[in-house]
DNA sequence: TTGTATGCGTTATCAG
DNA sequence: CTGATAACGCATACAA
């Protein structure tokens, strides 16, 4: 069924079909009713290749994250596709991992689909940070279509990126735990990337500008499971620590479970802090203080900004910072 | 930069060109590699809306799911993501919610994109499971495009059902609380679904046939958060039992943070058991017992069917039904 | 207000 | 092995 036939059985032109297809320009009322109750009677769907082929545009948003099955990746994708969907774009999306191979080639595949903008979910596509060569394909990519990145920095032309003030956030709680007596306080993070770079610059800065030192036994990378990661904990002996900064709930709650066998008293002789507000925060026993680091907003930033750029080519900014907030519960006692 | 400019380039014809592309039939080494270089030197990506006028397909597979942000469905799409990717296709991604109008949206949408292939993850998309009518769009769509459910059965042409054994899990579990002495055991469940039905009525099966009564007041709905449903079973002073049966890992853990309150000691006095073997499950103290209900499994055989339909016309099993597993930790004793 | 003709970039069919 | 050319279905400039 194509635009012929509908011409055909409605005795008009291809053109007038259009026309009431896109509802663009004039069409009688009576012609439109015909060719409107025709299109419904055969249940008539455009194809949006032959649009796609003059236009050049599907209304299409790529979306790449590393893990769709993370939490977090999971309520940013949720809410960019909510919002997208409502300015009438869909979302085409790829689950690229972290390695750097697999990244290049998604971005590549999304490139081919002609998408209208690409949106990066995640601080595993800035790198490590310090290497701007990791970071190369970006700009190239940006040079076929605007990118748009969450929770992680690339200066480039065409990227546009929006962040949680990380560095503030690990540099407060550091600093609380400090003004509360703590004396070893523990960074326990997954893996290094653009955000767990910077909340570890701020946890370090909360040390120095207290005059505590900065002691590499007390920097602990872990990327295994909640359980393995308290084992790990538990196994390394002579590890002392009376607060833990974790970049992600779920090894803060590794670190309640590490106080638990242990039967050290949460808050009183073992503080946790996570990172990230996510459902698994109030899950665990004591409930979790924990990072809130404005997904949902950074989301509604990004949408705002990509929507002004396609429809109305205002340049969005090169980047925006978005302050975190604390979530006190029982974890903590500041 | 089209087939043309790339010909010209090259000195050959565009279908020559198109022929190295897609590697079909027949080119000389000597010009293929001529071709190669030429594309690869101007970064040629050929145009997928032309090849799809022509093809009348995209490799592209569609995807809906109520919601991305829920952790079941995140691993769902991951899996299936992730699977479709290595055979060639790509994922459009919907989340319609739970309203009937806003899934029949989501599917005309997708299909106007001229997917593949629709896969359906949830069961809500099953309706109440008692009214054809509410699935009626389903066998509507279905004459467009071959559609797989996950976790839901609904009978047509050209729909092809995964989904686990939920009913058997719940009667195993209703029974063994039995076995175990439980005199009052409380379903709690989000929201009816083909899904929560089976669970339900595994549930009020192994009540009946140990000569238990199916107690209206022991079956609890809540769709609020972890923390209004503990306190709605708190608020609810008349409402007793020993034995929770939840229809999701959300709302175990919902039961054990009331057993928390009321002080009841888990599991003599109150035993837990949710449904989707999640990572909140091994977040709460004590770690819950869960059915796991081998989503993985699910989205394997569906990829493997939807794979060996696409590819090879080979007709995919109208149901599958998969065994649960029952992951024995900590707030039970059986 | 409506119709005609053309281009969009591929793939596929035929000839050579 | 290679080239010319006809679809594919739609949007749109231009003509009426």
């Amino acid at each position: 069924m194509n635009i012929y036939d509908i011409a055909k059985l409605a005795g008009v032109s291809i053109a007038t079909v259009s026309r009431v297809v896109n509802d663009s320009a004039k069409v009688s009322g009576k012609t439109r009713a015909k060719v409107l109750g025709v299109m419904e009677e055969v249940g008539y769907i455009p194809n949006i290749f032959a649009r796609g082929l003059g236009l050049n545009s599907m209304r299409t948003i790529g979306i790449l994250c590393p893990d769709i099955s993370d939490i977090y990746m999971a309520n940013a994708v949720s809410y960019l596709e909510k919002n997208l969907n409502k300015h009438g774009y869909d979302c085409i999306l790829g689950c690229s991992g972290h390695r750097q191979e697999e990244k290049e080639k998604y971005i590549k595949l999304l490139l081919s689909k002609r998408i209208d903008t690409l949106v990066l979910v995640g601080s595993t596509y800035a790198g490590k940070g310090d290497n701007p060569a990791e970071t190369e394909y970006l700009r190239l990519a940006a040079k076929e279509t605007p990118i748009f990145m969450i929770n992680a920095y690339v200066p480039g032309e065409n990227i546009y990126c929006a962040y949680a003030d990380d560095f503030q956030a690990a540099y407060e709680v550091t600093a609380a735990y400090i003004r509360r007596g703590k004396k070893r306080i523990l960074f326990l993070s997954n893996a290094r990337s653009f955000s767990g770079d910077q909340k570890r610059a701020g946890y370090e800065k909360a040390l120095i500008d207290n005059a505590y030192p900065v002691d590499g036994a007390l920097i602990f990378y872990s990327e295994h499971s909640i359980h393995d990661t308290r084992d790990m904990l538990l196994l390394n002996k002579k590890l002392e620590f009376d607060g833990v900064l974790a970049t992600e709930d779920s090894l803060a709650i590794a670190a309640v479970k590490y106080a638990k066998t242990k039967n050290l008293a949460i808050p009183a002789e073992l503080s946790v802090v996570g990172f990230n507000n996510s459902r698994l925060s109030i899950c665990c026993e004591p409930e979790l203080t924990t990072i809130d680091n404005k997904g949902e907003i950074l989301c509604a930033v990004t949408v705002e900004q990509m929507i002004s750029l396609l429809e109305e080519k205002v340049q969005p900014k090169e980047k925006i910072s978005v302050p975190c907030e604390i979530i006190k519960r029982n974890t903590t006692d500041f």
